[in-house]
DNA sequence: CGCCTTTTTGATAGCCGTCAAATTTCGTGG
DNA sequence: CCACGAAATTTGACGGCTATCAAAAAGGCG
């Protein structure tokens, strides 16, 4: 049976559970642009939901890569460490985005995966990813553009890193975060932050303090409202001019 | 006729010159990994070379992408420049290097691409990168590890402007210069640099005279010997503890 | 050969990191 | 369900690193 048959033949019942074409975030993750035929394709590959607890490995820097990983629910965080000690925090992650892109160059992965609540992770398996690639060319040509597209977002946060000052790369952050939770469909100006003030830190090229600083000026000049985790935007446009520009796509 | 036909058929002899399988550069650029019969295949969709004189564009931002482009002789320069005039460069591509993968995502440049010195590059339409993928599973592999390559080098950079001081950026950066150098059969420790101060700094996130001043430093310290552009790297492992850490791959 | 760019070096100011302590929240176990 | 302890957040004071402004010297291109 060739590669190509056995994506095309059904799976049995109980590995049919995670299905791409009833899934709700269609329009956010892998499938998007494909037909009706090809999602069932697709579908076919993914296998069932994977939980971890909040705190939990999705995977852990220098193993095996197998796998991308689709977010289902929840949300996590990706991160650096060096053997000095020295941690960066490469991403944030939510619903639809997928995982393990970068451990593709060297078929181990080079950061930690760790949840920041309980979440469900879909598995899709790389090498039935490139089976369906060379049978789908819009697949393919999807794909290219996902992977593209993350280093667009590293693009992003490069500058974010190499030239702004803390409350620019806060006032980015936030926007960052609310334009992702208005394409889920979610509130853009009232949400709970899922991560700590060192996590932004982390991520932000910062340090925990320098983040709590720029929250209290934020919420001092107005603009947002700040209680622990929980963030009100109330003058979206004057945060963006807080920061001279910066993409805060994805 | 269809693609694959196309693809196996032989060009007309003036469109036969930029030839992977004698380039010197078989085992740095693409072809890395290929059989001498795929090798052939790729081979027929790399356009003659185009020359960029010195300060001169490769392509710009927001026009449209249809190619990416191998390094075939010389060095370039990718850069960002945002709307308030913040400028970041992203990248600094020798021999073999590929460019351009991060307008797959939007179909368009988000870039500059300058030639820091006349060079000379192959054409690889897109379209046609894609076609042969399809064609030979060996080849769409390696080619997601480059792009998912060129995702741990941004994040090996962002790890560098997250936490790094200016010393440890710069030593981190000749690093890099270095062993990029070497791989390519030049001496790892003299060279001559292809850029200005301010350039490296853009890609580093300090200013042109916090990179003199590190070089002075470092200079001082005997580890290396700067002379304008020319650098002359005395103890490479006294350099390697100057960044307390970093991958310094590609 | 001459002008313009690049590089170096100095002085000063401002932003952020570091250290410290108080307050609140959250998770765990009783 | 409540209580306790650990973790997270906020705020202040201070110091160090880097940006900024300035000027001189060296190099490169036409």
């Amino acid at each position: 049976m060739s590669s190509e048959d056995f994506l095309l033949t059904n799976f049995n019942a109980a590995q049919l559970r995670s299905n791409c074409a009833t899934c709700s975030l269609r329009e956010l993750c892998l499938p998007v642009g494909l037909n009706d035929q090809e999602i069932q394709i697709l579908g076919k590959v993914v296998s069932q939901q994977k939980k971890i607890r909040r705190g939990g490995y999705l995977y852990r820097a220098s193993t095996n890569f197998q796998a991308l990983y689709a977010v289902k629910r929840g949300s996590l965080k990706t991160c650096i460490l060096e053997e000095d000690g020295r941690q960066q925090i490469t991403g944030f992650h939510m619903t639809g985005d997928l995982l393990g892109l970068d451990a593709i160059s060297n078929e181990s992965h080079i950061c930690d995966a760790i949840a920041l609540e309980n979440s469900e992770l879909c598995e899709i398996p790389f090498s039935k990813l490139e089976e369906i690639s060379r049978i789908i060319p819009t697949f393919m040509h999807h794909f290219h553009k996902i992977m593209s597209r993350e280093i667009v977002r590293d693009h992003s946060l490069m500058l974010l890193l190499g030239g702004m000052k803390a409350e620019e790369r806060l006032a980015s952050f936030l926007l960052n975060i609310s334009s992702r939770l208005a394409i889920r469909g979610y509130s853009e100006s009232s949400f709970n932050l899922r991560m700590t003030r060192e996590e932004i830190g982390s991520y932000l090229g910062l340090k925990l303090e320098t983040v709590s600083r720029a929250f209290s000026k934020l919420q001092s000049e107005a603009i947002i409202s700040v209680n622990y985790k929980h963030i009100e935007i109330h003058d979206l446009e004057r945060l963006k001019l807080k920061m001279g520009n910066a993409s805060c796509t994805t």
